[in-house]
Order: structure tokens, then sequence, then C-alpha cells
DNA sequence: TCCAAAATTTAGCCTAGGCTAAGTATTGTC
DNA sequence: GACAATACTTAGCCTAGGCTAAATTTTGGA
């Protein structure tokens, strides 16, 4: 006999569209995103971020690269030196940070829940741009629990 | 004084391009498996599924919702009877069947760790075309050992 | 039966994000 | 100091997914 999940009804067509408009607002939002915190990363481990080295880890064309930086300094994200790098603005600086904070704690929560180290981090790939900040805390809810073996 | 987290340096470029390659499939993904799960619910709750409701509750227009539907019956996922509704191919009913399961089981998840139901099913849409088999089977034993009190 | 309302499609436009191929510019090394 | 290798940009193309406005069906009620 199947657990009662409350077959639940479909919710009101306004509160559907609006699910649907958050996930699709959530996706313009997730290639600057991941843009901007790889420029992170790099400037951080390894003093520059080329787009050459953009291209090769996210594995698409240096035009494609060169494209989307371009969206990303219209945007104020990002400014570039030729030959000498990219670098981040102060608001891309902390649009990345907040980025690498969320990525930081979906990678710690799933590898909680037990999974291996590359899932956790391919998983936490996409996961981070569609959790809200509710069920961000409820996973570092979970994991402060966790850290109290006793009640 | 922080909690060692390892600090991760970054993956190879190759593992790292392959992460983000899996993450522009599953959004290449996610627009089919939206369209026929709401179309597998909105036959089973309301007996039929027409393109104008699609467009109601995905909050888009109907020449979109025209579009979409049109990619998805090139691609053998639906089929369409002007002024009588939409249907499910096989694979369109499989692949409903898929992401409906994969759905349900995210919306436990997360109300099982303290979220409210209307944030779990928001967080679901988007978190439910980017975890992994491993992290689904990870909610589940995570919801399987909670619902078993004891040891 | 007729005809207005509702459903659907078409046309034409736009942006993001992919690609390849072919430039152009810079650097670093000999 | 020249020049090959490397980095970057440009041009031109493509698909998915959005939009509005304007047809075009089709349905259902008076």
């Amino acid at each position: 006999m199947r657990r009662a999940l409350a077959e639940r009804p479909l919710p009101s067509a306004d509160d559907h569209a609006a699910r649907f408009a958050r996930q699709r607002e959530a996706d313009r939002t997730a290639t600057a995103e991941d843009y901007v915190e790889l420029i992170a990363d790099l400037l951080r481990e390894e003093g520059e971020a080329r787009a050459v080295d953009l291209a090769r880890r996210m594995g698409v064309s240096q035009a494609t690269v060169t494209a989307t930086i371009g969206r990303l300094q219209r945007d104020g994200l990002v400014e570039t030196k030729p030959y000498r790098g990219l670098f981040l603005t102060e608001e891309g600086g902390r649009l990345a940070a907040a980025a690498k904070a969320r990525h930081d704690l979906v990678v710690r929560f799933l590898l909680a829940l037990g999974l291996d180290h590359e899932t956790a981090e391919a998983d936490a790939e996409g996961v981070e741009h569609h959790v809200s900040e509710k069920a961000l805390k409820a996973f570092a809810r979970f994991l402060a629990d966790r850290e109290t073996p006793g009640r």
C-alpha cells in the first residue's frame, strides 16, 4: 500500500506560472554566475583568468567566451585587459562570492548525504542555481545538526 | 576558526569542462521534461491538455507554446489534435513518468528537510533537472532512514 | 444556422549561447 | 629585433525560447 502522498492537485495557474517564471529567471543568471565564479577561482588559484582558460574549463570555443564576456562587460560584472586577463568589477566580485558560498554549501550538503566528491561537485554545478534561500538555510541546518552528535 | 574544508584545488580542465557539458545537456532537456510532465498532469487531473492551458500554467504566450510543441512533436514526444488537445507518445509518456517520479522524490525530500510546501514545489521545479541518479538515491535513502525511527 | 468567442497558427522580431573559419594583435624567445 | 606561437576578435551561421500582432480555424450557444 503506497504511502499517502497527498496526491497533490495542480496549483493555480498563476502560482504554477510563477514557479516557471522563477525558473527561467534562474536560467538567465546561471551563465553569468558560472563565469564570474570561475574567473574568481582562476584569479585566486592561478593568479590570472585568461579567456583561453575559461574556454577550456567551460568546454566551449574561444569565440563563445568572447561573446559571453562581452555580455558580462555590458552588464558591469567583468573587465577585460586583452592579453592580460579578465577581472571582476566590484559587483562581479560580490556575485562570484555569493555563488561560491552557495556552491560550497551545496557541495558540503551533498557530501554529507553520502555522495562521492566528483558527483557532489558535478551536481552542485547545476543545483546551486536553482535552490532558494530557504533551501540553503535548510541545508545549513542539516549540516549543523549533523555536527552536533548529542541532542 | 573556519572548519577546514579541504580548500579544493581546481579540477582538471577536462573534468571541469565535462561538468559544464553535463549541465548544458540538462538545460537542453529541461524544457521538454517540463512540458511533458505538465501535459501528463493535465491529462490526469483535468482529462485533457490544451495548448492554451499550457500557456497559462507555464506563463508564456500561446505562440511560444505552439513553437515548443512543434519541437516536441518533431522529437516524437507529443501528438496534437488541434482543438482537441495534446497527447503524449509512448516515449513522451515514459519521459513524463520519469520526470514526475523525480519531481515527487525531490519534493518529498525538501519537505523532509523542513521546507514549506510552496517552496519545496518551486525549488523542485528547478532541482529535478539537475540532480544525478546518485543524488536521487541518496535522497531516497535519507527518506527511508528517517521513516525508520529506531536504529 | 450563424456568428462571436475562443483556440490555434503564422509572421516577424529579439536575445542568449553555441559553432567554425578566418582574421588580427601580442608576446616571448632565439 | 624578428617572427612563430599564442591569444583574442570578427564574421557568419545555427537552435532554443521568448515576444506581439495578425490571421485562421473551430466550437458552441442563441
